[in-house]
DNA sequence: TCAATCACG
DNA sequence: ACGTACGTGATTGAG
């Protein structure tokens, strides 16, 4: 019985998008966005998926300039007539990215080579694989590239014009067959892409040419028997010919290869299309794809699932099934796990499912959860480990003493870093967008229900990480910053927040008492001023009070939703018109620190007397870490008060604390990203930055450089990175508004690089629809193509922050790693905390000085940049007096 | 559950 | 003209 081939769809995307874009003119969303192009696209996606269904899609795109490089080395006039497209086809660019996400369409584009080549390239490919392709474009070009297996889809006027090629449509049409074409066109020439031809030879001698000779070197084999005028044109442009054809000849040879798994049609999102399509304002098309995918996905086997097909087994102490596992176990290179823990310090291990093949899922049995030595053989040889949420389980490894598996790999992690702006991580959340789950509730189950499910929950955890091994394709950055810089965290992560962080819970109770008659004091003072008693704590009953009772002057007090605001900006303002002020900020930051910090930490410290927070790696949308219950990343430091807070977290006698601290860090940062010469050559020079940059605007000698210059210059080279306004920079530095945007305009006078860099950041936000760290961490920045000022705004402003936070925190990151494997060496020494740019270790006191030293070298050197970084470390048995 | 406030880098 | 610095987490009051 003869199979049916498989069918394989390769649109030419840039020839549809801009079919589209011209055939649909200014279609525009009610806010102005242009949408031309998307639609375009869209309309033909469907008409592909209800006409074609094809059981594979590819989009090839062409590459902007460097792409014919090649050609033009041949002839530099190679498509020199093509005008850039307009400003308004870039900016549809990331909806159209956003759009294939959707369908689940790869695009790919390779520097050297246009999109025909890799559509001639997949196509041979998928000819030796015995499936069918069928090829969508306006480029008439690929008609050459036609034989048994590839059929093209030439769209003509308009969007709903198609005509399809095969052999034999195609001799019909031409009077030629489809091997003749390339040597056709070598004759006649195109004048589209400026191929030259043969001076003086059209359409009609070509056809006449190819039609009695068959090919272009016997046409020049038998130029005798041509007439004379033919003839001596022919022999005129016997090069320009030849040149020709090696121009307009479609390469085969694209280093890409055809992946089966990527361009499965399956991994269609139909939620997400009709969203994005219903976002975009194409009503119609949005209901013709609730019809067009409605049928689809009911015929996606494989990736729609909800029940679970494969053997579920339940291994205790003495079946045989464990010995089986045991024994296969060690031979394989991966192995899925979903775990329950007891808490967050992963003292007790309450469930463990482990697969190893698709077919089968293993229960561990609740007593063998005890046997520390048959966890250790279940993960004990070279496979990597892979799951959802993989501290807790790592946690309880290292609590038991079992060594830990190679590699890691944590889906949640991979979720974040594939795309951080996915809020719902969740595993249910995760299979209904990647994979079409429609089964149950997979998070927050209890242990039974856990273990009812075993099969659903491998079955999905296998697919999403063949999800993510086929999506991180993309982006070999992206993979490596998840193997090289993430995954490997966790282990580190997981051993800080086990070993935690000492606190004198006494003496925070002694300070808490102080506090709490201080308060008491300031409180009485107030409602004495106020002529009654009120809750200080609530903005709005203090506000009544202030601008009701007492009448305070509400000119330039900022108004929220409810009322006129009470924050600390606001209340400073109002410091001359009454002492209440005062006193009710010395109360506020009285309270917030005992509320916070003095009364809580206390009943956070565990039975070993120290507090273990938890580090979250998918939290931050710049790559960053993030601190939680308790928070130890905003432990106070800016006023006394604060540092006697900080004094509470102690090391244990004969241990110290090494802190270590990157100095300038993302300002060094921006100065390398920037390529900003002077900026580099100030910390290359260990000179004081702010200085130098107060000496520069207002080009003067360090003599002449007041305190306060030197402050604004301080403000200035922090705002910066924020994408600061001039009304922000009055606010902190108390200029006027207009002298802040001289001084904002003299500012990038001084540091253009640093400038054009940050331009840079919200074009690629906008064309790309994406930025980056220096590693190639991305955030996707949707917004700031948004037609709200202040959305739009405020997206640029996060597009210029992230790479250079997000830089900063992947070589931190990448400096922990370090410092991580050089401390092995040493025992009883741990790091327990990282605030960003700055790590905290605790260890002997007597290695303390070399530890320093140690740390300090590791992590100047984690990354080898063009500026110089800097970390102070200091020493000391509180973390006050670091 | 949200808004306001404020602790940190 | 728009509002007005990036990234977090915890607490509180109020609906």
């Amino acid at each position: 019985m003869a199979t049916e081939r498989k069918k394989l769809v390769i649109i030419d995307g840039k020839s549809v998008f801009y079919r589209g874009y011209y055939a649909m003119g200014s279609l525009t969303t009610k806010d102005g966005k242009p949408t031309g192009g998307v639609y375009g696209f869209a309309t033909m996606a469907l008409e592909v998926i209800n006409r074609l269904s094809p059981d594979y899609v590819a989009i090839a795109w062409d590459k902007p300039k460097t792409n014919i490089r090649k050609r033009r080395e041949l002839y530099p006039d190679y498509k020199i007539h093509r005008k850039p497209a307009p400003p308004d086809f870039y900016e549809q660019i990331p909806m159209l990215h956003e759009l294939l996400d959707s369908f689940g369409w790869p695009l790919y584009e390779l520097d050297d080579y246009e999109a025909d080549d890799i559509m001639g390239a997949l196509a041979v490919q998928a000819k030796k694989a015995n499936i069918e392709t069928l090829l969508i474009t306006s480029d008439l070009d690929m008609l050459q590239l036609i034989n048994t297996h590839v059929h093209v889809y030439a769209l003509k006027k308009g969007l709903s014009n198609i005509e399809l090629f095969h052999p034999e449509s195609f001799e019909a049409k031409y009077g030629i067959r489809v091997d003749q074409y390339l040597d056709l066109k070598s004759l006649k020439g195109d004048s589209s892409d400026n191929i030259p031809g043969v001076p003086g030879v059209g359409e009609k001698t070509a056809l006449k040419l190819i039609e009695e000779y068959e090919t272009l070197d016997n046409v020049y084999k038998n130029l005798p028997n041509i007439n004379e005028t033919t003839r001596k044109k022919l022999a005129a442009g016997k090069e320009l010919a030849y040149l020709s054809k090696q121009l307009a000849h479609i390469w085969i040879d694209a280093p890409i290869k055809l992946n089966l798994d990527e361009v499965d049609g399956r991994h269609i999102k139909p939620d997400k299309v009709i969203e994005l399509l219903t976002k975009l304002e194409f009503r119609t098309l949005a209901n013709k794809a609730k019809d067009v995918l409605d049928i689809s996905e009911s015929d996606m086997p494989g990736m729609t699932f909800a029940e679970h097909s494969g053997e579920v087994v339940r291994i205790n102490t003495s079946n045989k099934a464990k010995a089986v596992l045991v024994s296969q176990i060690a031979n394989v290179d991966n192995i899925f796990v979903q775990t329950r823990v007891q808490d967050n310090l992963g003292k007790s291990l309450k469930a463990l499912i482990v697969n190893i093949d698709a077919k089968q899922t293993y229960i561990i049995d609740p007593k063998l959860l005890e046997d520390t030595s048959f966890i250790a053989s279940l993960f004990s040889k070279k496979s990597q480990v892979i799951g959802y949420d993989l501290k807790p389980l790592i946690k309880v490894m290292i609590n038991r003493g079992i060594d830990l598996p190679p590699s890691l790999f944590d889906l949640k992690i991979a979720a974040f870093l594939y795309n951080s702006l996915e809020r719902d991580l969740s595993v249910s959340g995760m299979a209904k967008s990647y994979l079409n789950w429609q089964g149950p509730e997979l998070d927050n189950l209890d242990i039974s229900e856990l273990e009812a499910l075993a099969g659903e929950i491998m079955q999905v955890i296998r697919g999403l990480y063949s999800y993510f091994q086929i999506d991180f394709g993309k982006s070999p950055e992206i993979k490596k910053i998840a193997k090289e810089i993430e995954m490997p965290m966790i282990p580190i992560l997981a051993a800080m927040e086990i070993h935690g962080i000492a606190l004198d819970t006494d003496y925070l109770r002694k300070l808490g008492d102080q506090l709490t008659d201080k308060l008491s004091d300031i409180e009485q003072e107030i409602y004495g001023y106020a002529d009654e008693e009120f809750n200080i704590n609530s903005p709005k009953q203090l506000a009544d009070i202030l601008f009701e009772k007492l009448a305070l002057p509400t000119a330039g007090v900022k108004k929220g939703k409810t009322g006129y605001s009470t924050a600390a900006g606001e209340l400073t303002k109002l410091k001359f018109a009454h002492p209440i002020i005062e006193l009710i900020q010395n109360h506020r930051e009285m309270s917030k620190l005992m509320n916070t910090y003095v009364n809580t930490l206390p009943d956070q410290v565990d039975e070993d007397g120290r507090v273990h927070t938890n580090f979250s790696l998918t939290t931050a949308q710049t790559g960053r870490l993030s601190s939680n219950d308790p928070n130890l990343q905003n432990i106070p430091t800016k006023t006394e008060l604060g540092n006697q807070v900080r004094r509470a977290f102690r090391a244990p006698g004969g241990r110290s604390f090494v802190s270590a601290d990157y100095s300038q860090f993302e300002l060094r940062i921006a100065a390398f990203l920037a390529g900003d010469k002077d900026m580099i050559e100030v910390f290359n020079d260990d000179i004081d930055i702010h200085m130098a940059t107060a000496m520069q605007i207002y080009g003067r000698n360090e003599d002449d450089i007041t305190k306060t210059m030197r402050r604004d210059a301080k403000v200035i080279n922090f705002g910066v990175l924020y994408g600061m306004s001039p009304h922000g920079l009055s606010e902190a530095t108390g200029m006027t508004i207009v002298m802040a945007k001289d001084y904002i305009d003299k500012y990038f006078v001084v540091r253009k690089p640093l400038q054009g860099y940050l331009e840079s950041l919200k074009e690629q936000a906008r064309t790309k629809g994406y930025v980056a760290t220096y590693f190639g961490r991305r955030r996707y920045t949707p917004d700031v193509l948004s037609s709200n000022f202040i959305v739009r705004s405020a997206a640029e402003r996060a597009a210029i922050n992230m790479p250079i936070q997000g830089t900063a925190s992947d070589i931190m990151k990448i400096a922990m790693l370090k410092v991580q494997k050089k401390l092995e060496k040493f025992t009883d020494t741990h790091m327990l905390l990282q605030i960003h740019d700055s790590l905290i270790v605790e260890v002997p006191t007597k290695d303390a000085e070399q530890i320093a030293k140690l740390i300090k070298e590791t992590m100047e050197n984690a990354v080898k940049l063009d500026v110089k970084i800097t970390v102070d470390t200091a020493i000391a048995d509180n973390w006050a007096d670091l």
